[in-house]
DNA sequence: AAACAGGTGTCTAACAATTAGACAATCTGC
DNA sequence: GCAGATTGTCTAATTGTTAGACACCTGTTT
């Protein structure tokens, strides 16, 4: 496997749309680009689309990065599992911080490194998660419960909405 | 509710340890402090701390920040379910995003206002404490799953680990 | 010391969910 | 148009879940 799938960038800078189409040219099957933020949720509805590059200034006068996290939250909340990598012309550490607490995947800064921003954008990619069964899902959240709980298994099972043997009867099996 | 629990401060200075203890005698019920990383997994390991508070920069001469990363992921991996937030001395966007990345809360940096800093580590608690239904977990990972599988719900429901009719019947009931 | 409150481990019997297996109907790629 | 995969639906056997109950243990209150 020698490509990534389907890359969307979204800037409003053109020139930069078009350094990206050379620069992934190569790592991606598809590289689709917008300058209009709107088009993102559009483009994804309209086709598989494996990760999002996106810009955090879009409104030109603007550079406190509202704009960008009001995007990768639309995207996240339609598409949870899709990486965004986020992309910005201003090294702030709390915008930094907003956009992973917001479930974007890295963050990298203007001007970038060739070679950098494709290693990690791979990175982000090879590491995106595998899946897991039903029961591995359920056993990790009762031990984090019960964790969370002290070992109190009366209470975790309440607040795990099940009934204490039950509880008991997963424990034993998992 | 007026008290956050037990909070673990780490850095290797003294007078940032007693600037703390001042400054989060009144949010938390019991504010512990230590100048030695090695002594953070013990004290976890001795009581329930709720919260660490925890310096990047620990081996005086250097500030990459690794010593850092390092024990965030001794604590992390014993206790994944602390939240652990950060703090440095270098506003280095590489290493917040990396620090996200393993698992810290929050990234702060020196100097902090105070404020600022006790509602960060506030946030941090009050988000921590939503506790979820096995129910609603089961819900939000089939939902991703079929996601992923672009709507093929047979290839979802053998991911999951379930047949094809429970994935129905989840589906109808959840 | 006795009473109490909360947690544990275990049991039963009714109920609900899951399973394998089957079937025709529909969708998809070639 | 055809073959393979997917879907929606069904049955009967198996398994899991539930409410309720019981004795036991441990700390705290009276």
């Amino acid at each position: 496997m020698n490509t990534y799938g389907t890359i969307l960038v979204a800037d409003d800078n053109a020139a930069i749309l078009t350094a990206m189409k050379y620069l992934l040219a190569d790592a991606f099957d598809q590289v689709l680009t917008t300058a209009q933020p709107d088009d993102i949720v559009k483009l994804m509805a309209q086709q598989p689309i494996d990760m999002v590059l996106l810009d955090m200034n879009f409104s030109s006068g603007v550079n406190s990065g509202q704009e960008g996290i009001f995007w990768l939250r639309a995207i996240k909340k339609r598409h949870p599992d899709v990486p965004v990598v986020l992309l910005t012309a201003y090294a702030d550490i709390a915008l930094a911080v907003k956009g992973l607490k917001n479930g974007a995947s890295d963050f990298i800064t203007k001007p970038w490194d060739n070679d950098d921003l494709l290693r990690k954008l791979k990175d982000v990619l090879d590491v995106q998660h595998e899946i897991v069964s039903l029961d591995e899902v359920e056993k990790e959240h009762i031990r984090r419960t019960i964790d969370r709980c002290h070992g109190n298994l009366s209470q975790a099972a309440e607040l795990l909405g099940i009934t204490r043997q039950t509880l008991y009867n997963k424990m034993k099996r998992l």
